[in-house]
DNA sequence: AACGTATCTAACAATTTTGTTAGCACAAAA
DNA sequence: TTTTGTGCTAACAAAATTGTTAGATACGTT
């Protein structure tokens, strides 16, 4: 077997345990499905892999680092007037939420099971996030002071803006069958509320 | 053995299963971990409950009924002028989720892995948001045409004021610490952060 | 061709976890 | 006093799940 098929063979295994762990979580994943699901047996997994463990650190680590992206994203782009980089910056989160949907409740579960990995997660999240908060914490500062918008805690800025962004796809499957017509599309009720998102969060900083 | 002492007994194991279930989720929980928090040998939780998906049930049950519990508390108070009435809601709410916690994630999790009993919570939960839907469009509706607020979709209104105070509890692990010394304590951070979600709502329906 | 190494399989082992059962103790009813 | 039923325990049973191991197979290298 050549090195292609060797690399295939263990991305067949990773790619199933991320669909596994992903909608299932740890507790609920087990290591059969998962080499069934990706057509090996699973003195295979453990092969390449040891323990389910270890595994799961590889998923968690690859999804820790997607995480960082998508704070990356709301960060928006600087040289932009402040009001349309937070509005690209909302966009891109959600775009980026919606392409990885499973992820936010894999975070959340992930961190709140198990509070001794929360340092993992800082040390790639952590400096993004500095980052984000003190270049439009900025920006604020001085456009308020100008009277163009109205000043706000960016901190508590980006927590809205991360409510509203996840919540619509941690909460979607409940919301499907309450909202009737309204979500008869997913495309469409993404795009609208993914504008209610950026409206809600303008109107907060418009100067009244 | 007397009868309040076995009704104690039931309530006990009731007690730990759902503290185990909330915080674990039925895959994590252990029906030995539970019997053992109760102070029962795990041979009397089987004995009083059956089996572990029986006494999972229960905990669903109960559960979805503090669900709509919540929903109910969104509603807000129908006599008061409507901005009025949306800002007791939103605080109503939020009041109701900090006081549990646990609650969201637990049937986010639980609608998730198990959407079969998506009609049990549609029961539940589907008429009480239709109501309350129904009689707060019904007035935004007539306030918008007098003028005094912008008109809004309520089912997009109430999605936001979900998202603004549920993620609150569901991210709160990771906050406390990327957020400094502004969740020192967390009574106040919730102050601030409810004072805030109100914020955000009145602005969005405000006239301009 | 012979050797060494990485890949792979089938069978087994250990542990955990859920669930059962036979029977004891005790209290209330007959 | 016997009977009956409920609460309860200890021990056992069954199944699922993770992990191991001995050896087979393939494959490149010398």
């Amino acid at each position: 077997m050549d090195n292609q098929e060797r690399q295939s063979k263990e991305q067949q295994i990773l790619a199933a345990a991320e669909q596994e762990f992903l909608t299932k979580g740890y507790d609920g994943a087990r290591t059969t499905s998962i080499a069934q699901a990706a057509g090996v047996t699973h003195a295979m997994l453990h092969y390449y892999f040891r323990t389910k463990e270890q595994l799961f650190e590889r998923i968690v680590d690859e999804k820790f680092e997607t995480m960082s992206h998508s704070m990356f994203a709301i960060m928006g782009d600087p040289s932009l007037p402040i009001v349309e980089r937070i509005k690209g910056g909302i966009e891109a989160h959600f775009d980026f939420i919606a392409a990885n949907p499973l992820l936010p409740r894999f975070v959340i579960n992930e961190i709140i099971s198990r509070p001794e990995r929360y340092k993992l997660l800082y040390k790639r999240v952590g400096s993004v996030i500095d980052n984000v908060y003190c270049g439009l914490q900025f920006e604020i500062d001085r456009s308020a002071e100008r009277g163009e918008i109205e000043w706000v805690d960016v901190k508590m800025l980006l927590i809205s803006i991360l409510s509203l962004n996840i919540f619509t796809f941690l909460a979607y499957p409940f919301m499907e069958p309450l909202m009737g017509e309204l979500m008869a599309d997913r495309e469409g009720f993404l795009a609208v509320r993914k504008a209610e998102n950026i409206e809600t969060i303008l109107r907060r900083i418009k100067k009244q």
